[in-house]
DNA sequence: CTGTTAGCGCATTCAC
DNA sequence: GTGAATGCGCTAACAG
């Protein structure tokens, strides 16, 4: 399965090598039937449980010698017969964008195993559109998940028309080109302003993590934004980055309890944790300065003192939607209709806020 | 390439479906062909900058057929009879093990990227030995790059006849029956009870975190024991989780002097600042009372104060040797010569030991 | 009922 | 620049 190595040119190539050469001894479905002193088709009907009928002694000797030989059946020659593989392809996420991607990912591998799919992460975190959908393609997967960011109209078409089944996007903005997760990631920050608000702040201030990551943080950012205005209440944009040196002015700022907002939303739970220990240096107390709110139920914002409120996903049970959905998905059916349940946020209200 | 799904089970099965059918387009090398009148031969010549001489109108021809069909090779094809692809399997780890997990797959992708190769995660996390093998040979890569724990012999015996060219292990014990790369992921927490027993404490403890990834934390404890006893330095072995209730009677014990050592290692940076937490809030103070060391760097670690002292491995140097390995590999040659200049950890010192 | 023969799928590459 | 063989496994059609 080659697929292109270097991003940006025409179209992959193989690095130079010796041919189809003979190699050690790469035991294929002809030497399992030699093995066992059968055709090759017989071999297939046995280790496929075809339902061509084969007797026990056959069927027994087929399998001896597929042991013997540590045979393992060519994916490639398989899938090029069949069209179609089992495999769910998933680009890899841009690492940190989604605090939960790693548990995203590992109950993903779980649902998608129980329904006979298997799971693979390609590594390329930034390539898009449609020069992303020729990589992916070429593994000829059986169905793609992938942010809508990422997939776009061309890519979906590519992918499509290269044989892929599902074309799973996933994403705040809902698409008519393919089937689509609506989830959005900033619902969170919409859910953790409006429990702000209901215990009666009314002054915000939210952190917005800069860097090349911060399309996710900007989004909520402005999601928090949305859900204040309506109540007329002014939120504070405060760019940072994880550190003290970026952390320490804006603090120091807020001492002036003019100056001070009554509450923060932190997009992630570490900086609430890094807010909160730096607030508490200047001797503003959490929660009853300030109110902190972060995001992701961070296992340390859980253990820490004051606990960090937190507004979250249920991870696990969006894996197991979205497996069940690409399932359907490949066997013609609709999305999960659990999946719209599945996606909502919700509160984990704790000591901070 | 479809690779067995349900895990534990004699050989994959496809699912059920209606077998080659011709689908929609899914332009072939063949259409790219017809659309530019020529033979396949030359396509794949074209596409594939081969050294056959063809002539640059024809050459142009083929390229702009390839980009208006969106053709993207297929890799299963490709693979089959190339006998070989450029994909580097990595199954995925167990999550949270190791710290720098995600960060170390960013860095290889991008290093093996730059070799002209692809860099695919496998998400089962679980399986190992002979049925882990058999899972990934499936897929042909190129190499496949796994911890020795899961890296058997007869794995390794199994995915050499399947044709793998390289199969590069790591983890701790050295072994003779493939190449390793000799990271032991033990070895921060030696450097860190050096430095501790340097510093001249003379009574450790050590964090263990319990659950079932326990294996790397007790492989670390037994090294700080070894390394303490070369000193004559006791070492307390202090069981727990990430949360607050599992740490809290360690340190109300600690709170009697006597009771007390004078440092810890932690196993990672938010054990670390954990501990550090709930020791302020029974009025020991860190470093003074008790050093704390853990490992991996945490971003949160150098942020909050007292920031944490940390022993902690160069991912993006590890990654760049093992990527360079592969290639090397695969090209006939030994492993990279700097490999093990880059595996030896640091430590970073801040306040907190 | 049991097993076999034969052709296909797609891209690569040798030889004309 | 092209024809044709090749790699590996699946499966429809067929023969005992």
């Amino acid at each position: 399965m080659p697929v292109d190595g270097r991003r940006g040119e025409e179209l992959s190539r193989l690095p130079a090598a010796p041919g189809p050469g003979p190699g050690p001894s790469r035991p294929t479905s002809a030497d399992v039937a030699r093995h066992a002193g059968v055709s090759r088709a017989t071999v297939s009907h046995v280790l496929n449980g075809t339902d061509h009928p084969v007797s026990e002694q056959t069927r027994q000797r087929v399998l001896a010698a597929a042991r013997d030989l540590q045979y393992a059946p060519n994916a490639s020659a398989r899938a090029l017969r069949a069209g179609r593989s089992n495999i769910v392809l998933v680009p890899m996420l841009r690492s940190a964008t989604v605090p939960g991607a790693d548990r995203f990912l590992e109950s993903l591998d779980r649902e998608l195993a129980a329904r006979d799919l298997v799971l693979l992460m390609h590594g390329d975190r930034t390539t898009s559109g449609v020069r992303g959908a020729q990589a992916w393609a070429e593994l000829r997967p059986a169905a793609v998940y992938v942010n809508v960011s990422r997939g776009t109209p061309a890519a979906v078409e590519l992918l499509r028309r290269a044989g892929v089944q599902a074309v799973l996007l996933t994403g705040a903005p809902r698409v008519d080109y393919a089937p689509t997760v609506p989830l959005d990631p900033a619902a969170v920050a919409r859910l953790a302003t409006r429990h702000l608000l209901a215990r009666g702040c009314r002054r915000l201030a939210c952190l917005v993590p800069s860097g090349p990551l911060a399309e996710l943080p900007t989004q909520r950012y402005e999601a928090v934004m949305e859900v204040a205005a309506a109540d007329g209440v002014p939120v504070e944009r405060v760019d940072c980055e994880l550190s003290s040196d970026s952390i320490a002015p804006v603090v120091d700022r807020w001492r002036d309890p003019a100056q001070r907002p009554d509450a923060v939303y932190t997009n992630s739970d570490p900086f609430a944790i890094l807010l909160i220990d730096k607030l508490r240096a200047a001797g503003i107390e959490v929660p009853r300065d300030i109110a902190v709110v972060g995001s992701g139920d961070h296992p340390l914002g859980a253990a820490l003192r004051p606990a960090i409120t937190t507004a979250t996903f249920d991870v696990p049970a969006i894996a197991r939607v979205v497996a069940s959905s690409i399932r359907r998905l490949l066997d013609g059916a609709d999305l999960d209709p659990g999946l719209e349940a599945a996606l909502r946020p919700h509160l984990i209200v704790r000591e901070s806020g």
